[in-house]
DNA sequence: AACGTAACATACCCAGGGTATGCGAACGAG
DNA sequence: CTCGTTCGCATACCCTGGGTATGTTACGTT
């Protein structure tokens, strides 16, 4: 194996069993240490191949983040009507909360741990930035209401984290259902009334 | 000074101390020994008053919690309409972003500290039940859509909260107002038509 | 072949949360 | 009034765990 190959596996062997830290224990409670021995090596090749623990951490949100965009997209995409795309965006949203991975990582250690400036521009990145984009097609479409689209994105983007969260605790199976409904509901506000 | 005094006296002090500095440092950067210090105390006396660290800190995430439930509730008291009611308490929860106390413990740092679980549950007993009971009312009132009301608590409860953060950080001073606009757009939906 | 450097390992520092114990002043009992 | 008890702390200590400084080995380059 070559000094690249050895050094590309090392890191990501650590991205893996962080990852899985992460979203089982939380930031705090990993230890990063444990996460090197579990991978083969030790705490020297962490720091090697990042900065800190945040600086790991930081790494796998950024992943994750990307992981969840696309997700979202995709599910986006499986529809042609704009505003299907958004309905269907959002509904993608909901459900990934039930992923300990996005829920732990992204969505309840990330913005205390690096800071919620930092964690809004990577989730303006990755899967708050297709959500930017979709309101803004619509408004340019004339389908929803012409209003700044950024104080928008910031309340629909908060209504789903928030109800992701709470989805993944409920054992209602009917609460997903519920959620996306209510979510409609609050969509049709923003729609323009045609006469 | 009596005892029971006293006792009372360097909690109080160790608490609002504390506010002070998990506010302005987050909870992480807070060291238990320093605000004890600060107070005129040392760290044993911190932890005669207070399981843990978490512990001070969960007694000023309550504190602080209340008393925005508070001034929500007020808010929404200065009106009759429960839909202004509403709309007023919804925009005095917004506003109250811009208080650092608010913003990075209750907001920020509560929910991984604490766990979700648990925050929620603090939420429940303080702010979010306001929006709750509103909501119920209003429910029926027959003035929104007949719909199970938890799923729409968490979706506004969520949205407000993050608009709430994203506004202390803007430098727009029109975004506060292009953000209740917003949030008056989605609510419409939820509205009953009455033809 | 020899040298430089990359990819780690080892050994160490020390901040800081938590605990075990000591101590003096307040409080209640007799 | 005093004597024992308890309460409200202080002191001293433990130890986990993040971070760093310094080897060591093997690959790659000339």
């Amino acid at each position: 194996m070559t000094r690249a190959e050895q050094r590309a596996a090392t890191r990501q062997a650590l991205l893996s069993e962080g990852r899985r830290r992460f979203a089982a224990d939380g930031y705090h409670d990993v230890v990063l240490a444990d996460v090197a021995q579990a991978v083969g090596v030790t705490k020297g090749a962490a720091y090697h191949h990042f900065e800190s623990k945040a600086g790991l951490f930081r790494a796998v949100v950024a992943e994750v983040q990307h992981e969840l965009g696309e997700r979202v997209a995709t599910a986006a995409d499986a529809h042609t009507d704009p505003w299907d795309q958004l309905r269907a965006g959002c509904h993608a949203f909901l459900a990934a909360g039930h992923d300990p991975t996005v829920r732990r990582i992204v969505l309840l250690d990330a913005p205390a741990v690096l800071g919620w400036d930092e964690w809004r521009a990577m989730d303006e990145d990755s899967s708050a930035r297709h959500l930017a984009e979709a309101l803004t097609g619509l408004v340019e479409a004339g389908i929803i209401v012409d209003q700044p689209v950024e104080p928008l994105t910031r309340l629909l983007s908060g209504a789903m984290n928030e109800a992701a969260l709470w989805l993944a605790r409920s054992s209602d199976p009917e609460a997903l259902v519920q959620t996306e409904q209510a979510l409609d509901h609050l969509l049709v506000g923003i729609k323009a009334r045609r006469p």
